[in-house]
RNA sequence: GGGAGUUUAGCUCAGCUGGUUCAGAGCAUCUGCCUUACAAGCAGAGGGUCACUGGUUCGAACCCAGUAACUCCCA
């Protein structure tokens, strides 16, 4: 027998995790019972656990266990996702290490050096969720950028592009002049930085022009009809000018509509040109547009057909197309021209200035915007079905405030742009002739042949001209498939696994990619599926620190998982997680929740050892039925709580009722009713309820404290079991038979023996002392059921049942009955009448509200029955009670 | 700039169909207990202008409108 005070998880958590696995618990093969599946969303393969993570797969494996304990065939599929970005970074820093940069490899060598850095480093992160409890199909692992998911990811493109819903194009794209790459938006860090504003004059080119009064008056940048000011922080950029804009509302610049300037220092001229976007009330209200260095402006510059003109090389010097300051670099041109534009009068002032700018995550260079050419792929077309599942329900949305955004957000899509400027990942299959042409295929050789076609004044051309597109295609493009391709459905789309696993039945994954990732599998599921990838959707909330900031590396505020594991044990940690963590809402996180979680899975430790420790006589009768009685009803009331909690994903209201039923109703109240005085023996019929109660319990605990509940489903308690007959497996209790009376009647029981409690605290009397405890009922409330109960708990020698009032005697009422507890010391008349005094003055003011309502014609009019059925209850009962009291003072008074 | 959300006890959050004098839990606080399962515990207690302003209703934390603060997403 187990003797320690405090449950010890490490070593039981690595027995009972070696046991399921070995006994294949985790495993699942398709057969006839009904399937229940979650794919994992695919953690980068570079990741590390973070408290993010530890949420999400928590509440993955609460649902997997559940559904695997409801009989279902519960198949949890994990993996990785290559995580281009991240991971080239990973390997570029390994290479950095070694003395080597990435730019003197070719790109078979470097995808060598990657590889070999996924192999050792990658997947970690695999290995960490199983000192969770995550009860994974490890045998079905997959990964990105393996082969057969490479092949779905090419083969789904060519398939796209043949359809005609992949197109090239030219885009904005955050530029790191430093590390000559395009980074994704996750990877620019914006910082407020102190800058100056120039205000610049360009020269009205076409003297035509009518002076109006509010020239003259208007306080603008505008000093001179003959000039126009404009702000800027970017001096440098208005060699790339391609107009100016105007909003077309603005008086103060009516005169200039259809007018040109000339840019200074190089007297190019540019249109005047109307916008609304331009707003009035910042710098001058004139804007230059530089469709070539800043994403609005090459909007606008789209809108009304603009040239672009790029001025800036990749290292971010000055081009041949600025005509001045040639070669110079973007910061130094900026100085330089500050002073060329003052010696030319152009400069009007300049002004401090704060604002938002981005830095490259891994240089920390400025960001520069450039336009590049990309790969996209068009939204529309796929967006409708994909919104459609979720607007008609087939696919539900947890909470059901996302559906707002996602509608929101698929009424407006934006094409997809698929190519990123990396090695790491899969290489667009797109072949370039030397002419410039292109064709897709997948295979070098097939895109020969189509080549061929394309060429007819070239018949030299051989397969060795063709170079293939240097870009790969961006992560989410091969984990929208993932839902499908975990089950082989491309490579063989009629095979059992896809036939029986797919639609997945729930995703867990967070809000913040409700577009980049949910979206489009859904998309992705209708196009190569024509069906849903998964029922239904939990979007967990954001893990945050107690300060509300998300918790990150860069900041340190996140704690280690493993050693949160470490110090609270699995099972405290995930309950800790899930406790204050409703479906969308952010968590604040804080260590306490994973102490309070430790202390729920010892006192479960410690219950069992309360019950080991009895001694069991078979020929001592049960006097405990109603006890018994009373908590099967509580349990079965429970189950219906917890079961209706999970039918609307509210995890932490069932594992509330959980921790309810288990601490309060069987730790609190069923044990200490039941239990036998020290060193006594115990009745051979309560035992025997006793341990099948609390096998109920391990089981309703397991999803939530997997470890634990194991432990001690093997305990000797139940004496010895099978090799196969474990908590995980068992099937969860059916519910039985709920006596509404028996609840009702025990809470007024707990009420008297709080009451009693309360009166030895505020008499200052020990729970030593024993008491005599005498009842006026009033109620039909049959207490003499409930003697032992009462006598046990509030320390009572003698439960009489009287008819008359006790005067001398400590009292309490319980609805309308009346108790007396005779003490030793005699009571304070004075208190004991001003406490009546409070009592009915309450119980007055609450029959007035009652009566107010009663008499309101209006409610008597509108109010349901049953509402005007209470409110005549609680005016009989509230009289009734009043009534006594006043006995009782007035009996006091004599 | 566009969209969504949040605001309830000192803290973190529940409050589901509007109906128990305007409310619950955990943590924290206070009081008393080392009572032979558990001090990681037991028995109690205190603590609230439900962000603000109006409206609808017999009745509002809950429905509607507006205001404020904060958060997130998209640009």
């Amino acid at each position: 027998m187990n003797i320690s005070k405090t449950y010890q998880p490490k070593e039981a958590e690595e027995k009972w995790y070696g046991y399921w696995l070995q006994h294949k618990f985790f495993k699942s093969v398709p057969d006839e019972r009904e399937p229940y599946t979650i794919v994992i969303p695919p953690p980068n393969v570079t990741g590390v656990l973070h408290m993010g993570h530890m949420l999400n797969n928590t509440i993955q494996d609460v649902l997997i266990r559940r559904a695997r304990m409801k009989g279902k065939n519960a198949c949890w599929v994990p993996g990785t996702d290559h995580a281009s970005i991240a991971t080239e970074a990973k390997v570029v820093a390994m290479l950095k290490e070694r003395g080597i940069t990435k730019k003197d490899l070719t790109r078979s060598e470097f995808m060598t050096y990657a590889w070999e850095w996924k192999e050792k480093y990658g997947g970690i992160i695999l290995e960490q969720l199983k000192k969770l409890g995550a009860s994974c199909d490890w045998d079905r692992t997959r990964f990105t950028m393996e082969d057969d998911l490479t092949e779905a990811v090419i083969d789904t493109f060519i398939h796209l592009y043949k359809k005609g819903l992949i197109y090239r194009g030219i885009r904005m794209v955050n530029w790191d002049p430093i590390g000559k790459t395009g980074v994704s938006d996750e990877e620019v860090i914006r910082k407020e930085v102190n800058q100056k504003l120039y205000y610049i004059r360009y020269k009205v080119s076409s003297i035509k022009y009518q002076v109006s009064s509010k020239d003259l008056t208007s306080d603008s940048g505008l000093r001179t009809s003959d000039f126009l000011t404009v702000a800027t922080t970017r001096p440098e950029t208005i060699m790339a000018d391609a107009a100016i804009c105007i909003n077309p509302n603005d008086e103060r610049y009516f005169h200039l509509h259809g007018k040109k300037v000339l840019i200074p220092l190089i007297n190019r001229e540019i249109p005047v040109i109307l916008d609304e976007y331009v707003s009035m009330d910042f710098g001058t209200g004139c804007l230059k547009v530089t469709p070539a260095h800043d994403l609005n402006d090459y909007e606008l510059g789209q809108k009304h057909n603009l040239p672009v003109i790029d001025i800036l090389n990749d290292d971010g010097t000055l081009n041949e197309n600025a005509k001045i300051l040639v070669g110079e670099d973007r910061f130094a041109a900026r100085k330089k021209i500050a002073v060329l534009l003052e010696t030319a009068g152009a400069l009007e002032k300049v002004e401090d200035y704060k604002s938002q700018i981005g830095f490259s995550e891994r240089t920390d260079a400025v960001i520069e915007p450039k336009l590049s050419m990309q790969w996209f792929c068009k939204m529309d077309e796929m967006a409708k079905p994909a919104l459609d599942y979720v607007l008609e329900g087939e696919i539900k949305l947890i909470p059901e405030k996302f559906i707002n955004t996602y509608r929101h957000w698929m009424e407006n899509i934006k094409d997809w742009c698929v190519s990123r400027q990396l090695w790491w990942g899969q290489q667009i299959p797109a072949w370039y002739l030397p002419d410039g042409q292109y064709v897709v295929a997948k295979t070098r050789e097939e895109a020969f042949e189509q080549a061929k076609l394309l060429t007819t004044h070239n018949s030299q051309l051989t397969t060795e001209d063709l170079v293939q597109e240097e870009d790969v295609l961006d992560t989410w493009f091969s984990s929208w498939l993932w839902p499908i391709s975990v089950f082989d459905g491309f490579k063989d789309p009629n095979n059992a696994d896809i036939n029986y696993y797919y639609p997945t039945n729930d995703l867990v994954t967070a809000p913040e990619i409700l577009f980049l990732w949910v979206a489009r599998m859904i998309m992705a599921g209708h196009e190569f599926r024509g069906e849903i990838p998964f029922k239904n959707v939990y979007l967990t909330g954001i893990v945050r620190d107690k300060l509300g900031r998300k918790m990150s590396k860069s900041l340190g505020n996140s704690p280690d998982p493993l050693d949160l594991i470490e110090k609270y044990g699995a099972d405290g940690v995930r309950v800790g997680m899930l406790r204050s963590s409703p479906a969308g809402n952010d968590l604040m996180f804080d260590e306490s929740h994973c102490e309070w979680g430790r202390n729920f899975f010892n006192k479960v430790w410690n219950a069992s050892r309360l019950i080991k420790g009895w001694t069991v006589d078979d020929t001592l009768k049960n006097n405990n039925q109603v006890v018994i009685e009373w908590f099967e009803s509580r349990f079965n009331e429970a189950l219906v709580e917890i079961e209706g909690n999970f039918a609307q994903y509210r995890i932490s209201e069932a594992l509330m009722s959980t921790y309810k039923l288990v601490w309060d109703n069987f730790c609190s109240e069923y044990l200490e009713m039941i239990k036998p005085g020290y060193q006594q023996p115990i009745d051979s019929e309560t035992y025997n309820c006793t341990i099948i109660f609390f096998e109920n319990i391990l089981k309703i605990l397991h999803p939530f404290m997997p470890f634990i509940s194991e432990e001690l489903w093997h305990d000797d308690l139940f004496g010895q079991r099978a090799e196969y007959d474990c908590c995980i497996v068992a099937q969860l209790p059916n519910y039985g038979q709920i006596n509404a009376q028996l609840l009702n009647e025990m809470e007024t029981v707990k009420q008297v023996i709080t009451q009693i409690r309360n009166i030895r605290n505020s008499k200052q009397i020990s729970q030593k002392e024993i008491l005599e405890l005498s009842v006026k009922a009033n109620s039909t409330v049959p207490y003499k059921n409930y003697e032992l109960i009462i006598k046990k708990l509030g320390n009572i020698s003698a439960l009489h049942m009287v008819s008359d009032k006790i005067s001398g005697a400590a009292s309490f009422m319980v609805w309308s009955d009346e108790f007396y507890l005779p003490l030793n010391e005699s009571l304070d008349p004075y208190s004991e009448s001003i406490r009546l005094q409070k009592e009915i003055e309450y119980l007055t003011g609450f029959l007035n509200s009652v009566n107010s309502k009663l008499g309101n014609e209006r409610f008597m009019n509108n109010a349901k029955p049953t509402i005007i059925e209470v409110e005549l209850k609680k005016k009989a009962d509230a009289e009734a009670k009043i009534k006594i009291l006043e006995e009782n003072l007035s009996a006091l008074a004599n």
